[in-house]
DNA sequence: ACGACGACCTTACCTATGTTAATGTCGGAC
DNA sequence: GTCCGACATTAACATAGGTAAGGTCGTCGT
């Protein structure tokens, strides 16, 4: 079984056996479950640890004075929540489960060992994290120029690419646990509307979405009705400029 | 003469004489001056700078291929681009000066040898970079669920507090160079509705805005209609827990 | 078996915002 | 002093997307 960090974070570098079991070690210490709906962590509370997801989707969201609520970013299996956060007095936002959900808590001090004897890996964290602010920046071009049926279609890009880098795809299909709601509250459009926008994505066949799964039968295409760009998650290894030796 | 980025930073922990030494010296080595509209870095080239904005304002955009541009965020007087940028390739998009700039380009190396020598100034950058990271989840929240009103003022509160951090306001003005255009690009709304919007809160009083210079007659006002919450912000000391010796 | 519920889907109608385009104002270049 | 370009403003009209309401289906608890 492999770890969808390690996973993840070798499409940006190699890491050394000794970085694996490392970090094999900080994602099995400390591991909590969530059901799907309860909150990880909430606005106001102090963060003590960085969360790392290993099983399930969670998601980043915020909640207006009068109920509005903006999902503000995913998290999939390996996806990280904030490096350095400990940093902040509290949580200006929560963190929820969306499915059942298994979380690592890593410590500062499990964080700082691992900046001090592993630095591949911190530097693949911070390229994770860097990697985490350009979707939140797509996602401001997404909401700000794209209309509904773009904004959908790149969000389904997204995700399929992310699931892939983490290895939770089969082929052109992949688990899709996202209501009807909750992509509204994603893209900022009703749930009437996302409707409408999805059925239109199936007529177009360019997905096709029924008991949680979705498929994406030609990705290109999806690409283009979405203006997609791939290169903000700088999912590239060749031609990086690495420090060190490889193996 | 402060550095607003000093000021800014003082905003979160106190600096030792040394600290803020070292910062005037960072700043000092390698000016750049840009233009008003000139780019500062553009999408696809190689970063080899944290970017560091001493006077006039800046902006991150992205273009999409068929020209529509939106403005993710804003640099003001004090402002870092991306600590640790370097780990990535190429940059997913372009940095543009909006009034003539002065910035600052810091190697990776003068960065590490900050690193390595003031911790205070470490952590203090670590938080910058956290509220940066803060702002851009906010203008999700923004663009997603607030409507043209609320989205211009909260836009404008934002503005004139981070401003306010740099020291760059007097009573309940400041300088505000954007045109109805970029505001455009910024919230996601055409000129037309930009004009409009502007003119529903002139007459409210709730700004007057004119000759280029913004007031605010009633912060709380405005706040108000916009929802705004400067939590995530994070400007408050008090009670922050703090590694070290106080001086 | 029944009701309650949550997800999804649909229709009809309404409004916030976009589009187009004409007009106004001001400051700078010559 | 006038010509020009950048920006702001306004009006008339078009539309993407919101709101409200209701319906179907499957699942879960009792």
């Amino acid at each position: 079984m492999r770890l969808p960090l390690i996973r993840k974070l070798e499409k940006f570098t190699r890491l050394s056996q000794a970085d694996k079991e490392m970090l094999v070690r900080i994602a099995a210490q400390r591991v909590r479950r969530f059901a799907a709906r309860e909150d990880i962590i909430h606005e106001g509370e102090k963060p003590e640890f960085i969360n790392l997801i290993n099983e399930g989707w969670a998601c980043r969201y915020k909640t207006l004075e009068d109920g509005r609520r903006q999902i503000i970013a995913f998290f999939l299996p390996g996806d990280l929540c904030d490096l350095n956060v400990f940093i902040l007095k509290e949580m200006d936002h929560s963190i929820g489960a969306i499915t059942p959900v298994a979380v690592s808590e890593i410590s500062r001090a499990a964080f700082d060992e691992m900046m001090i004897g592993h630095p591949r890996i911190t530097q693949a964290l911070w390229w994770e994290s860097l990697v985490a602010a350009a979707i939140q920046r797509e996602w401001t071009v997404n909401l700000g120029q794209r209309d509904a049926l773009e904004r959908m279609a790149h969000l389904l890009c997204e995700l399929f690419i992310r699931l892939e880098a983490a290895g939770c795809t089969s082929d052109s299909s992949c688990e899709f646990p996202l209501t009807q709601t909750e992509l509204g509250e994603t893209l900022g459009m009703s749930t009437v509307h996302v409707n409408r926008t999805l059925q239109e994505l199936r007529a177009s066949n360019l997905i096709v979405l029924k008991d949680r799964t979705l498929t994406i039968p030609n990705l290109q295409a999806l690409q283009d009705v979405a203006l997609f760009n791939p290169n903000y998650l700088h999912l590239d290894r060749e031609g990086r400029h690495l420090d060190a030796n490889e193996e």
